[in-house]
DNA sequence: GTCCTATCCATAGATAGTCTATATATGTGA
DNA sequence: TCACATATATAGACTATCTATGGATAGGAC
């Protein structure tokens, strides 16, 4: 019995830069959103996440800067930068239409 | 300027299955009909199809034989085991709630 | 008859992205 | 003091896709 995967890979960096357009979040918070709003179906690895992070920092997708939590906690928040937001059109489009189109190969007949 | 993915990973194995269940086909045929009915948005390349169609060989989901085709070729004709119609309907089932998940974290507000 | 193009199969190696496993650290409550 | 949830991070394995090749043949153009 093959495993239920953990993503659409491919799509981790459209999800992450989506949450932050609710607010800045650190790390932790990200993954627990994307796993809260996606009703516990998606779950996003550590190995995961910690590295799309590094990829969105390179690409200047989202800034960071270190601050304590509410539950007073150090901790990164992220936050989408211009850059970021442009880029997250770029990908919900893309993605939207790569939906589309494997959409139109799934269809009946 | 990123380049367009050709493929959301982790479904081409689901596509090729789906393209056999209109009719046995070549390698070939079936990268040409997973183009065709996405309209061109989705392009198979051979590096990643015959892989791919080992895979779904070892796997029993498909079985091949070599034939002629209606030109006179000769080509390696695949289709679909019983195995591979359940592994489609797995499939299947399995990247509807993925996109429905996704759907969730994409959602507005 | 020879060249060109489309058809057809296949593999090696590079690359990218995710997952597993591990390590570290700290605040809170029992 | 111990357990637990919170929080960051990396190394290494694994999987899947893409790039780049290589080869073969049928049919049409010249």
């Amino acid at each position: 019995m093959p495993k239920k995967p953990d993503l659409l890979p491919g799509t981790l960096d459209m999800l992450i830069l989506k949450t932050l357009t609710r607010a800045p979040q650190h790390g932790y918070g990200i993954a627990l959103s994307i796993k809260q709003f996606s009703q516990d179906f998606l779950t996003v690895e550590e190995g995961s996440l910690y590295p799309a992070l590094q990829r969105l920092l390179l690409q200047g997708w989202v800034k960071a800067e270190w601050k304590k939590t509410e539950t007073n906690r150090r901790a990164r928040f992220y936050t989408l930068t211009a850059a970021g937001r442009k880029q997250l059109d770029r990908e919900l489009s893309q993605f939207e239409q790569m939906i589309a189109a494997i959409g139109r190969v799934l269809q009946k007949a």
